[in-house]
DNA sequence: TGTACATCAGTGAACGCGCGTTCACTGATGTAC
DNA sequence: TGTACATCAGTGAACGCGCGTTCACTGATGTAC
């Protein structure tokens, strides 16, 4: 179901993935994997979230799929691709929850910007690892043009949010202003939240107080 | 002059340090380093800016510092207690720096506000290095009291300031609330920064002008 | 002022480690005839 | 249906590397007499 997101160049495959599968479960322990490129995303996430993005090593993703040090670079570039395919996959479904939970609220309700900033932080503290990973280039150098695009893009969903709640159907240099207030609000809270600056639970109200609070301050309900 | 700030416990013997260093300059290339310690911090603090904080080395600091690899261990317990060191020289001379940037403007008033975020943005975009490592203690289990102490005090101090915007001299839920979620935008804000989530410098206004408006959102002037 | 000595900040060599990546290889698979 | 062969996903051993830390040592310094 993930590598349906992630390589969706390779979506047309599915069947034969799935064949191939559950040919596995019954003659098990074969020389050739069948899944390993997926299943080293999923050593590669996991190891992200345990060890923090700068603490993955492939040596460690290969221990747990249980093969050989060199049996990655059949499917990645280096190291790096591993880490940029967990990233990418991780703002891919950002997205896609933050659409899901947009759905049921009507367009220019506050409600929508509120449903936004609840995923975002929601991501964050269910996935620590990947989201420093999606939002943490830290100096590598590496950036990578498919991960910039998905932000900007993220971004842009927002405005055109808070466009609406203005009763717009286009963005305003307002709008901008604003969404970027928001955005930089819920990341904020989402780092203080990882990080644990918060010593001892030092969030002085809920998740959901806070997020209307803001959402109050910045934007109007449309209309 | 940082030193006095770092090594509390030693000043006492600033001038004792003094009069070695002038020593110093005269003869030239002695055995006795005279100020490693101090040294291996500068050179501590300029890698973690210049690699960050994940990929700084004890090697790459001594190398820098032209002393062995072994010298550290006699001023530092280990790799985390240099790190440690230049986190809490980092609080406190923010913590500084916020002091200073506050003071020329009246009790109550909504400029100390925007000044405190005006210092925590700036420190973040000019040293981030340090920044991410005072406030990113990513699950490396070896989190410090101090640090977390000073962090606590800052955030303290915040809620005071957002108390007397009130009228009040004492701190309220009302003030925590809201301190807290003006250190979110400050912080969320600074990391957009720092990492270039801002492509092309999508930041759609200036610092000054989105302190301001956040602050105008959040906390009302006094009397 | 000169000498003996304790102190301690430095050296440099060595350790064991885990890492990312490469290489020639091997064995399973799918395909053409 | 059976055989020959190309493909390619895996192996396992090896590489060079830089790391954090330790150790016995050495040489400069300050102090007591």
């Amino acid at each position: 179901m993930l590598e349906t997101l992630t390589l969706t160049s390779i979506t047309f495959s599915e069947k034969d993935w799935i064949m191939k599968n559950v040919k596995e479960q019954t003659t098990r322990k074969r020389y050739h994997h069948g899944d390993l490129r997926s299943q080293l995303i999923d050593a590669t996430r996991a190891l992200v979230e345990e060890r923090g993005p700068d603490n993955f090593s492939v040596s460690e993703a290969c221990r747990r799929a249980g093969v050989s040090t060199a049996a990655p670079y059949k499917h990645f570039k280096d190291k790096a691709e591993m880490l940029r395919e967990v990233a990418v996959d991780g703002m891919v479904r950002q997205s896609e929850q933050m659409l899901a939970e947009v759905a049921p609220h009507p367009d220019g309700s506050r409600a929508r910007i509120i449903a936004l900033g609840r995923v975002y932080v929601r991501f964050a503290t269910t996935e620590p690892g990947v989201f420093r990973l999606m939002f943490t280039w830290s100096g590598d150098g590496e950036e990578d043009e498919n991960l910039h695009a998905l932000g900007d893009s993220k971004f842009e969903f927002v405005q055109m949010e808070v466009a609406k709640c203005h009763g717009r159907t286009t963005i305003a240099q307002e709008d901008r202003e604003k969404a970027f207030m928001l955005w930089s609000f819920v990341h904020g809270l989402s780092f203080l939240s990882i990080d644990g600056a918060l010593s001892d639970n030092k969030m002085p109200t809920d998740l959901e107080t806070v997020l209307a609070e803001i959402a109050k301050r910045i934007v109007p309900e449309a209309r």
